[in-house]
DNA sequence: CAGTATCCAAAGGGATACTG
DNA sequence: CAGTATCCCTTTGGATACTG
């Protein structure tokens, strides 16, 4: 392979992990998954509470974005008053692995930055 | 397991992963990291290259904080003039899976976003 | 309950110029 | 070459109040 082929294969390379970074990025949206992950299905006031120091407008505007990608899943329920619920699309699931792995990378890192 | 148990642990769990996340935001983290990974060894000008659109003094910023994370080693080396070259830490390198992984995905999200 | 709307402060980051 | 420094615009996101 010519080295500008590598070069460019970098590149293309770096754009894929940056199509995934946009995906993430949001100061709540990985913890957003991991609620509604964790429990299946969620409601909205439910998430509110799960992550910690969220506002209602941010929750609002970022499960907005995941929607958007096709990661969650939103249904209204037929309830007085309305609820709201929330749930991963079978795209969503696909990033399980991704998040468990950050999680313990997540906990190992600590233990080495934090100094053990 | 109790309850509250259940919960406790799954905030556990989003902590570690926004310790993760910590780690790799800001704009160009990422793509910076690979650049030093694809080519093992690399000096500041080069990655200036490789990754499209940053800015020196962001590069700058973003190596410090890979540096203070001890993601990356950084080695003035002795020559006429100054060059200075990165490399991952052992730890860096334990990001490669995560990495790989993300884009694989990101590959995969954009077919299913973009409508294939 | 599940959001929207508004106001505002702080952080992010681009452009450009300068330094050892 | 490998950064720093500065200026300044844009984006992010917190607090609070309001709505169907």
């Amino acid at each position: 392979m010519a080295n500008q082929e590598f070069q460019q294969e970098h590149k293309t390379e770096i754009r894929a992990v940056n199509d995934a970074m946009e995906v993430l990025y949001g100061k709540w949206k990985i913890s957003i998954i991991s609620s509604i992950c964790y429990y299946s299905k969620r409601r909205f006031s439910d998430i509110l509470n799960d992550v910690n120091g969220i506002s209602n407008k941010m929750l609002s505007k970022e499960l907005k974005e995941l929607e958007l990608n096709e990661l969650v899943k939103r249904t209204v329920l037929d309830t007085q008053p309305i609820s709201v619920q929330y749930e991963l699309t079978e795209h969503g699931k696909t990033l399980q692995t991704i998040i468990n792995n950050l999680t313990n990378w997540g906990i190992e890192h600590r233990k080495k930055i934090t100094g053990k």
